[in-house]
DNA sequence: CGATAATATTACTCGTCAGTAATATGTTTC
DNA sequence: GAAACATATTACTGACGAGTAATATTATCG
């Protein structure tokens, strides 16, 4: 590839016939794929949704199986960015606490519905999702350890267990399709159970 | 078949060598069912673990899809048994919830773990999983909405939901490879969250 | 033993699907 | 306008995998 090639690719202004393609078949593979599964979708397919013919497709990806670790990494990526700069303040007064995290709960929710193909492929359906879970566990309970530290989050359930717990909420809840609204609401109960549980609080 | 054979499968005892090819074609492809998903397991997988040739398959199945299908309804079925015995008393006193409760998650902890590979296919991997979690969610809910009614769950949070957020716990939780003991702790811990949340209760 | 049913096998078919070689069609640059 | 490059197509291949027909083996019982 060229320098003006490059350049062409790096400015959004001015894309070459061949940038569409690319974006094209990355937008029919990530609908492919999220709909079908890795094992059930066909590269036909895929050209079909994107309108291009068979070679087309390994002009611009090495193999099915490449494309697909491609669109995993991406979402990988962008969840990682989201997960860092989400996290919970460790010096929160305790009554925003359930604020914080509903607000916290929401940002994902709506990074979640954004792109929901490719939220499908990195982190609903195998088998992209169960390492993107893994490390999205890792990430979080270093915080929730910290929160803890803090003072803030109670210290009896092990950081651990707290950030699993948290991804299978949100796993729950993404799935969920909802517009903008239902998801603030969504985020909302998520925080009311995560923070305070579903007792009623009277002993 | 005769009434003979089908007296020799209900009793278990002296299983013909039919019925042991029966079931040693269903370990087996529970094993391998489980291990690479739907899509991704071959017929010829199956026999080989199984140790019987193709044709063999088609004696016992109907088509791959068709064992598929058993069992995962067979999973549900005992899904459905234990997540209908296993709701917590509409008339509990607020003490003693997070025991109920930790009991309950307990049970179904178990319930997994006694047949891994079979809960990998009902309930954590697609295609299966995604209908066995539906209905699930509404067994549960029907249950939370009646402690709610009775005023032992909060009620500012959809039952709906409620449940969801319970499925997501469980679906973490199960994914865990713990032993006997380790469950109980984790049963304790989803309790503890489920019931109380992560604040410090200190507002 | 010899007949009958049950159980399993060898040796295939037919379709599908990932991936490719050879070739054609635009498109920039001099 | 021709050289050089970028982009796309037609027409394949080779392998694999679900499912089957015909046949062999093993147990059961009169």
């Amino acid at each position: 590839m060229t320098d003006e090639r490059l350049d062409a690719a790096a400015r959004e202004d001015s894309a070459t016939k061949g940038e569409m393609t690319r974006a094209r078949l990355r937008r029919a593979a990530t609908n492919v794929f999220a709909r079908n599964g890795y094992h059930a979708t066909k590269v036909s397919d895929i050209v079909a949704a994107a309108g291009v013919t068979q070679p087309t497709f390994y002009i611009y990806c090495e193999s099915k199986e490449a494309a697909y670790e491609a669109l995993v990494a991406a979402f990988r990526d962008n969840l990682r960015q989201i997960t860092l700069t989400n996290l919970i303040d460790p010096a929160i007064p305790q009554a925003e606490l359930e604020t914080r995290v509903a607000q916290s709960f929401h940002r994902f929710l709506d990074f979640m519905a954004q792109d929901r193909a490719l939220t499908e492929i990195g982190f609903f359906q195998p088998p992209g999702c169960s390492q993107t879970k893994a490390l999205m566990v890792d990430w979080v309970a270093a915080n929730i350890a910290q929160e803890q530290a803090g003072g803030v989050f109670r210290a009896d359930i092990p950081a651990a267990h707290i950030a699993r717990m948290l991804v299978g909420l949100l796993d729950q809840m993404g799935r969920m399709n909802t517009d903008a609204a239902g998801r603030g609401e969504l985020a909302r109960h998520c925080a009311r159970l995560f923070c305070g549980g579903v007792g009623m609080r009277t002993g």
